[in-house]
RNA sequence: GUCCCCGUCGUCUAGGCCGGCCCAGGACACCGGGCUUUCAAUCCGGAAACGGGGGUUCGAAUCCCCCCGGGGACACCA
């Protein structure tokens, strides 16, 4: 095969919603499978609607997800070569002026066949077409023919694009025949549809590949979804980046479009917090502490770092988001915790002077580990003839604001016995006012 | 309306080109159970699909035809 060249054309007008970034990923992993080009070719023809700032988000979300592009190209900054072709045509016949505008005269009868890689093969009658538009009556040049110019100039070999565009490619297959050029191979990708199973648009909601990243999904979680709606190599369902670039190929990808499933994105992104090295996810989660407003900077690096790695690590296993991670963490830093609307019932009156001998044996350790507090704990219990159940999950509320999380001896731990202290005493304090 | 595409569990899919290995496999979600100081994880088990109808064939999810359903495109948007 020759060198591939594959590029994402987006058009800025928004931001980069699922179904454009998994177009992306499609192009290059087709691109770095191959060992090809992968170009980003912002299409702005279209001046009233492009923003400079949908092409940063673009950009933006483009980074996260890891996609990095070997060439850039802006259409607007490639007028002259849309006007040269545009001369062309009128000289060889195959344009008129009409309205101001500049048209491609399309063929009024017979068939064009376009062979898709993908679709297989389509025909299309040619009287469904009418004249088209390529230079606006402002001389910019639209879509269909900004393509065609640009895919040839670029020498794109494959254009893997999305289904929607099926029905425009007899039109620009007829613009490469006026002009004597060779059409690249085509490669339309089924539809990405949202759960009522129509078309992705703004109205499904946070469909912007950025918003994922600030809900806590990490980038290769989001990948290795995206690449699974409408791609499978066989059973496999968790890809790290080299198996993608290792497998991936066209002969993968369906022919019926997917819906969307937030579940699914929400397990992968689980499964991928778990495969994170915890110090590279302690970073991550470090960052959400902050910007949840959960903790200040100086309140995450104050912790001892054994015990906020560990936190981190026991803590993933029970969340779906970095968001969520970072939540179940409020209880590591100082503060009183927001106990749970059902907890008032746990929390019988006699347990206060429970838990004040529990906060006094506790607070005699120093930086201890589960163990240490575990056999501390059972101690001042079985004193006080009482078993562990009867105190479990008033401390574990107590101590953590919550009824679920990991095991009561590690919860101990991760907050610290001046935190523990603290907390029981309060408790008591309260249940004591409470009964008085 | 016209044209085009698609149709396997609720969802993502394997299988379909090269009919029998598929009374349809995996995954998410769901339900039940074990484990446990809670939750999660994990383990065990369960429910769940070839859109319908005709053919072809000894045999069809796989091939053919019709129907139905869903989606997309029909701009001086991309």
């Amino acid at each position: 095969m020759e060198k591939v060249r594959v590029r994402f054309a987006p058009s800025p007008t928004g931001y980069l919603h699922v179904g454009g970034a998994r177009t992306a990923l499609f192009n290059w992993l087709f691109a770095r499978h191959h060992g090809g080009t992968f170009i980003l070719r912002i299409e702005d023809t279209d001046r009233t609607r492009s923003t400079d700032e949908a092409i940063d988000q673009i950009i933006a979300s483009l980074r996260w997800l890891g996609l990095d592009w070997d060439e850039f190209y802006r259409q607007t900054e490639r007028f002259h070569l849309h006007q040269r072709y545009a001369q062309e045509l009128l000289r060889r016949g195959a344009a008129y002026e009409a309205d101001g505008a500049l048209w491609f005269s399309m063929p009024k009868g017979g068939v064009t066949v376009v062979e898709d890689l993908i679709a297989g093969r389509v025909e299309f009658q040619n009287r469904e077409f009418k004249d088209l538009v390529i230079l606006r009556s402002d001389g910019t040049p639209t879509y269909n023919f900004a393509c065609v110019v640009d895919d040839t100039e670029m020498g794109i070999t494959h254009v893997i694009r999305g289904d929607e565009h099926l029905p425009n490619t007899p039109k620009q297959l007829h613009i490469y025949r006026a002009l004597d050029l060779a059409p690249p191979k085509f490669a339309h990708i089924p539809l990405i549809l949202g759960p009522d199973r129509t078309k992705l648009s703004k109205r499904h909601g946070a469909l912007s590949v950025l918003e994922y990243k600030r809900q806590g999904i990490l980038s290769q979680a989001m990948v290795n979804f995206l690449v699974r709606l409408g791609w499978s190599h066989g059973d496999q369902e968790i890809f790290t980046r080299e198996e993608l670039i290792q497998y991936f190929d066209l002969n993968g990808v369906g022919q019926s479009p997917s819906v969307f499933d937030e579940q699914k994105l929400l397990w992968l992104n689980r499964e991928w917090m778990r495969r994170t090295p915890v110090p590279k996810l302690a970073e991550m989660v470090r960052e959400f502490l902050v910007l949840e407003g959960v903790a200040a900077p100086e309140q995450v690096d104050a912790l001892p770092q054994a015990r906020f790695f560990r936190a981190v690590e026991l803590l993933r296993d029970r969340s779906h988001t970095l968001v969520d991670l970072a939540h179940s963490a409020r209880f590591l830093f100082p503060g009183e915790v927001p106990l749970p609307e059902d907890a008032r019932e746990l929390l019988r009156p006699e347990l206060g002077p429970v838990f004040l001998s529990l906060a006094a044996a506790v607070e005699k350790l120093s930086d201890p580990g589960p163990a240490e507090i575990e056999s501390a704990v059972r101690a001042v219990l079985e004193r006080l003839g009482l078993p562990l159940k009867a105190v479990a999950l008033p401390m574990r509320v107590v101590v953590s604001g919550s009824r679920v999380g990991p095991g009561l001896f590690e919860v101990l731990a991760m907050a610290g016995p001046k935190l523990v202290a603290e907390r029981l005493r309060l408790a008591a304090t309260k249940l004591g006012a409470e009964k008085g």
